[in-house]
DNA sequence: CTGACTGCTTTTATTTTGCAAGCAGTTGGA
DNA sequence: TCCAACTGCTTGCAAAATAAAAGCAGTCAG
């Protein structure tokens, strides 16, 4: 429950709110993925989190302020998690650890496309993709621009190279 | 030994490297702190890391290829590490992470300055930075620019906020 | 030749994680 | 009205990671 600090330091206090090998993940489909619900995070995490692991994450970050509650009208039990301003300003940090990770980790082409639009988009295209999480999350109505959002371009790439990697795979 | 990676999500492969509670503050130490012997990260970690833990994360970094070893000269026992290019190139994960930390944790005054100023430093400054680890830890020569480098910059002002906290002690 | 120092290893206890099952409610359809 | 499927989570237990303390063989300066 409580926790004693090991350091004022920045960075140590970051890696101990979300410095362990879930939190970001959950953070990640929240964002990324869309999972706004118990079961879709559960389920959609192609890692595999166990529900316990997954219930303690949440609850953590409930307590520190980087997602919020509200219950789903459509159904008793279910509840709606969202990002709080807190939570979608990790942005940047899950932007450079996946430009890192494309860079020098064996990434696979599916995943790694986003890794790629996001590195070569640069903060702009961050700022640009946290404005339409503020939307999302928080209700937030934004300045609408032409063309599809960061959101829809990322999700196009990614089905993009899930269809030609099945085109491939048949004619190949 | 062998790491049945969960996923081949950028991220997730980034987390599954230095997604513990340690590795991320030894880089830390050997990035801002210019430690870069065994017992120099042991005992100068504020978090106050354990032996047979550093000794663990040191080999995890190696064969990963964020740091290298090399022998000291001075001392048959003594080993040099440094950082690779690929583990300079985690600094801006660590500006981001220290970024977010200073804006929403509990940072204190001396260990948050370094934070503030690589925040409003930007990537400019941190490449700059970079390119001045680059020089110590790679040998690569580099520019030299007028004034002093940002490391220098860092760390005067963490002395300067060190320095005034005791004088402020003493006279209120 | 001795006492302090070098990078680690070993031992043991505690905490965290992972897996499988289960549970009290809710909901929609028959 | 009843039941099967679904809701968010909890529980029990084994395995793994972590933490604290002590120790160890070699090195080096005086």
């Amino acid at each position: 429950m409580s926790d004693p600090q090991r350091s004022g330091c920045p960075i140590n206090l970051t890696l101990e709110v979300v410095g362990d090998k879930w939190s970001l993940l959950i953070i990640r489909d929240l964002m990324f993925g869309n999972r706004r619900h118990y079961r879709e995070l559960l389920g959609g995490s192609i890692e595999g989190i166990s529900s316990n692991i997954l219930a303690d994450r949440l609850k953590t970050l409930l307590a520190a302020g980087i997602i919020s509650r509200q219950d789903d009208p459509s159904h008793k039990q279910k509840g709606i998690y969202s990002l709080t301003e807190q939570g979608i300003e990790l942005l940047p940090i899950l932007a450079q650890m996946a430009g890192w990770g494309y860079k020098y980790l064996p990434v696979s082409d599916e995943l790694g496309i986003r890794a790629r639009l996001l590195m070569e988009g640069g903060p702009k295209m961050w700022s640009e993709f946290m404005d339409e999480l503020r939307e999302i999350h928080l209700g937030v109505k934004r300045r609408r621009r032409a063309g599809p959002s960061v959101g829809e371009r990322l999700q196009a790439a990614y089905q993009k190279v899930v269809a030609d990697k099945k085109a491939g795979a048949t004619t190949a």
